[in-house]
DNA sequence: CGTTGGGTTGATCGACCTCAATAAAAGTGG
DNA sequence: CCACTTTTATTGAGGTCGATCAACCCAACG
């Protein structure tokens, strides 16, 4: 995980501001993806004025579950894992955030689960009120908004179907090919998968245990469907995957 | 399940128009808990203006997965299931909706998944193109589709831990705890738990078999936790219940 | 009536979990 | 740089929860 750890990046265990210095929209290169894609120069001038980039080492927790929720993030470098615990312990991943993703959807008053770094991660944060009066002055912000609040809906309802459905082996190659394309919007690459995760957050997020996930890895790449390789796997058969995914 | 289905309202498979005759927002009883709250009263009397209620028979279809999604309903009367197919005909279901609930949030070209009718259904129906106009002229009506969608999301994550992290006691509690709660919003009564689905359903929707969840039921009620009576069941040992969906 | 769809119950099976050991990798301090 | 600890990953053996398979009940209905 060497590539995901850089302890020259390392923060403490807050919000650690760069200033405003590093901030520069027009070459992020995440910005086609995300949220700041709907709006025109003068306006994305107007939101990066309300922004202010942040850095989190790995293992920093950007906010806790059930508590307020008073900052949103856009997320331009790094990954993060968002999750829900239940009073004994059992955990639940409800999603990783990549690059370009944008946490603080919700509008609710307390955060529905924990979100922690899993990399160094950069952001740009808002403070909430700020984000939110900034939104009723641009309608379009706010459609765009609602949309990709509608795809992550999708997205839970179709991790639903993985969840209830499926069987261990489905869960884990529909895992990677859902990374995958994830991937693949934002480096391009199309079969080199990154895993900046452990194999118990895989598990935790597929409903299985260590053991099962990292037995049907080493079942897949002894199977030559896919490759470990150090910090995530390769995709070799990819027909083959598509086809155990579909069912 | 008598109650649920009276084949004097059944209608033909696709879209009975009832015309605008029976419907009269002021009275609506699921107003308040509706999209419609978001309007004020001229406001709503555009919206109905757009509005036809339309009847569905138990069983019917209201639109079907993969399918253009070029209408919306807010659903007035009945119950709907909401469930996505997987090639091999396993079959996950990722919500029911009720009255006051709103289906349509997703702003995609496809439907994500079939809704079909599990009781007589009334619902208002909207053609989206229509909808998505009057959207544009009114952005509180937005916030409120947002909200609402922001709401379903955290539903669809909650959904996902029991799913993925609960135990088949633990799932089938949680399900009756969470329709009691949806259920009193809409008619008060905090004991009875209508159950308009079949075991099946309920099953799918909790990623059990029939079978186990009718086990489970049984146990509930051999343990004086419930009473199975027609059409639902009714909750006895609430403290208990809570402690179970709790953990 | 017989049929059909839904529900319950029992016996058996197996996919995945649990427990345990080991290995490999990464951080820590000298 | 090397010892040392800690974390993560892998592998095996055995156990269990929920699935599967099968029988049966019951109410609705033509």
């Amino acid at each position: 995980m060497a590539a995901f750890r850089d302890p020259g990046i390392a923060t403490p265990l807050t919000v650690c501001p760069n200033g405003q210095s590093s901030r520069d929209c027009d070459r992020c290169r995440v910005r086609t993806l995300s949220l700041c894609a709907a709006l025109e120069p003068d306006e994305l001038s107007d939101l990066d004025k309300l922004a202010r980039t942040v850095n989190f080492g790995g293992r920093d927790t950007l906010f806790e579950q059930d508590e307020p929720s008073d900052l949103v993030f856009n997320i331009t470098a790094g990954a993060v894992r968002l999750y829900k615990l239940l009073p004994d312990g059992r955990r639940q991943i409800v999603g990783f955030a990549l690059p370009g993703d944008f946490l603080g959807l919700s509008m609710s008053e307390k955060n529905a689960f924990t979100a922690d770094a899993l990399t160094p991660v950069t952001a740009c944060q808002f403070s909430r009120p700020h984000f939110s009066d900034f939104l009723d002055e641009k309608p379009h912000l706010l459609r765009r908004l609602h949309s990709m609040a509608s795809h992550e809906l999708s997205l839970a309802q179709d991790q639903m179907v993985i969840l209830g459905r499926r069987t261990a082996e489905e869960k884990v190659v529909s895992f990677l090919m859902g990374l995958r394309s994830r991937w693949s919007r934002i480096n391009g690459s199309m079969f080199h998968v990154p895993l900046p995760m452990t194999r118990q957050d895989i598990g935790d997020f597929l409903g299985l245990t260590v053991e099962t996930v990292s037995r049907m890895l080493t079942r897949l790449a002894r199977e030559k469907a896919i490759v470990i390789v150090p910090d995530g796997v390769r995709l070799l058969d990819i027909p083959r995957l598509e086809a155990i995914a579909a069912s």
